[in-house]
DNA sequence: AACTATTTATAAGA
DNA sequence: TTCTTATAAATAGTT
């Protein structure tokens, strides 16, 4: 662009060189702007000059917020290498690249925790936030309700034994009754009604199917109701999560 | 340039700006390149496209060396406040401090990436549902031991009162059998056997007693115990989420 | 820094 | 995406 073709090479002539360096310099930074404008791209553009001044551009003018993204993005790489090579650096360096790091992890770890919204991206966190909620709502409700469901299940459960339990325990209670009462009338043979206690050693056979009724009933409601009611909860929730 | 005035505000059309953006940038990249070979300057060039994908150049293929360059640079500016405070420090210690914070930081802010998902700008929305996908993972674990304890305390507690049934069931049944037999004795009494008779109307009173024994810490457990089971149960996973 | 001849980049269309 | 082409922009060399 220009008179004359370029040759992809350094330009020897210094007062050329820092020209045309000026010149193109302000011209990359106008095109990278352009380009995060204009195609919605977040761009990051540092120049260092022969000499070594720093010229920077920044989508958003958040630079360290576009140098952290990258830095994940290469994140596993780079680990492998920073450890041992950096260690004997100079400490104070280092310091100063350890005080920045941490700083960007802390910012980062308060954006992951919901906290500092301001200086992140408009729809960027935002619209994360709603997906982890959303998603931790639509599981929590699914494992409480089949969490419920098992449990009423089982309270059920409990409950109707119990009861058949009581029912039991009472019928022993009035068969002692009724045994001791006999016995008190053994113990009195003058004191005999046979009316009275033959009608009274009928309930046993009712009462004997009631028992068998139960024992055949209940554990396998209880056993096999039970267990085919667990089974499908965990690989359920296993299956969930 | 190009056919037609160019407006610095977003390309609202997403094929063009697609396009655009895929022109731009090679034109971006090349002119990063060429600045930096014609001037003998140090370029890095970072670019995030709308989707996330990362685009990048730098000088001799350093990217590394140029933003720790950039952090330094840009770090002296910072540091000029906090600096006369931290001099006298012992540079070490202060190090091996940092050291750990990052190290404790990037655990935990690998915890809240899900891991190390590197690129965790590619597709935003889909790398940070794996994030919550193993965040969740976490909370599964927890609320499953939860559930697991406590409906295996539940089906503890139906096995035992079950028990208890099949033992009161029993007793019921000996219990008729032993009437049985002494209405049967009283309809043959010729047929009299007092020594067989008396020993087996021992039971009940012990028998009477596992029944008190029953309703006086079955339902206290089984009815309490199970509140006091549940209750944390229920208002811990509410917590949670 | 301005100017201007040219080269480049690229928007639009195919 | 890639090629083509008309044009807008960038810029090398000059003033």
């Amino acid at each position: 662009m220009g008179r004359g073709r370029v040759q992809l090479k350094r330009i020897e002539n210094k007062i050329n060189r820092q020209v045309t360096f000026s010149k193109r310099r302000g011209g990359l930074l106008k095109k990278a702007h352009e380009i995060s404008v204009l195609c919605d791209a977040e761009v990051a553009l540092i120049i260092f000059s022969h000499k070594g001044k720093l010229f920077e551009y920044a989508t958003d003018s958040c630079m360290e917020k576009i140098l952290e993204r990258h830095e994940r993005y290469a994140y596993a790489e780079r680990q492998l290498v920073a450890n041992d090579s950096e260690t004997q650096g100079n400490w104070t360096i280092e310091y100063t690249r350890l005080k920045a790091k941490i700083d960007l992890l802390q910012r980062n770890h308060r954006h992951y925790m919901g906290e500092d919204l301001a200086s992140m991206s408009l729809k960027e966190l935002q619209s994360l936030e709603q997906q982890l909620d959303t998603a931790l709502k639509n599981i929590r409700t699914r494992k409480n309700d089949l969490m419920y469901e098992s449990i009423s299940e089982l309270q059920k459960k409990e409950k109707k034994i119990q009861e058949q339990n009581n029912i039991l325990a009472k019928k022993i209670k009035d068969k002692e009754q009724a045994v001791a009462q006999q016995a008190a009338q053994w113990e009195q043979p003058n004191y005999r009604v046979d009316t009275s206690c033959l009608p009274q050693q009928q309930p046993p056979p009712s009462l004997n199917i009631g028992g068998n009724n139960y024992h055949q009933e209940a554990p396998e409601l209880g056993r096999n109701g039970l267990d085919l009611t667990l089974e499908p909860l965990y690989s359920c929730h296993l299956g969930c999560f």
